[in-house]
DNA sequence: ATAACAATTGAACAAGTGTTCAATTGTTTG
DNA sequence: CAAACAATTGAACACTTGTTCAATTGTTAT
């Protein structure tokens, strides 16, 4: 038997408020996509692998070279970038390139960091 | 003795890429911050708790309720968002009310939200 | 001062996550 | 076909993180 928000069980505390926060939110699986959303851009790694492509296409290599970081690492976060549509690839020959999948993310990163640099 | 990057080590695949692309990057200690910034929206509670903070603000008793959390839980959280700037409080009484930090909070909600419902 | 209530805090636990190492796939060239 | 190289994959590990429970702080009212 769990107890959940024991305090305002009876009396809530702010009926009004509550109605007009609930009002027009969105649903929870929208939520819960949006939080994974973020989640992505919530490593450093994957931070650093999104803006060496802010500008230009790379391969692993080069992208592992420009981190410090060795292939495997990275090519395990480019599958998870690559998962959540950020980055799109093409093949040439051995080599893969990534570059952002479109300028939406190009828009997110330069806003996030605008907030951070003020 | 770590080896890192080891297929690149001699022969740079695309110096002038790798030129281009780390021309006028962020330095690793904002790429770092920002990061940490993207962090604190990718987890679900708390997202949840931005949310039903979008209009109005609330004690952490209403969110409790609101989400079907317990107190403790919330006040963690909160802890984070207060520590993170994403919101701010004041006290009036016993009661603690919560609020969206600034309007930048709500843009970069609305903007993420209207990426995941495209 | 004592009681009651809102909220915070700390410790502990379970669950999730990023990196490494080794092995494998896919492609090109001799 | 075999060798070489770019990249991917899976398993294992250490590390981080969110929630819970219990105890505590801060405020108001009796």
């Amino acid at each position: 038997m769990r107890e959940i928000a024991p305090h305002c069980e009876d009396h809530e505390l702010h009926p009004e408020r509550i109605a007009h926060a609930g009002g027009q939110m969105p649903g929870d699986a929208d939520l819960f996509a949006l939080a994974d959303f973020f989640k992505i851009f919530g490593d450093s790694t994957r931070i650093r692998i999104l803006f060496v492509l802010y500008e230009t296409e790379l391969c692993v290599c080069d992208i592992a070279q420009m981190l410090g970081m060795n292939i495997s690492a990275i090519s395990h976060q480019l599958r998870v970038l690559k998962q959540a549509r950020l980055v799109k690839f093409r093949r040439a020959g051995k080599t893969v390139y990534y570059s952002l999948a479109d300028d939406h993310i190009h828009s997110i990163l330069a806003q996030g960091m605008e907030h951070v640099l003020e």
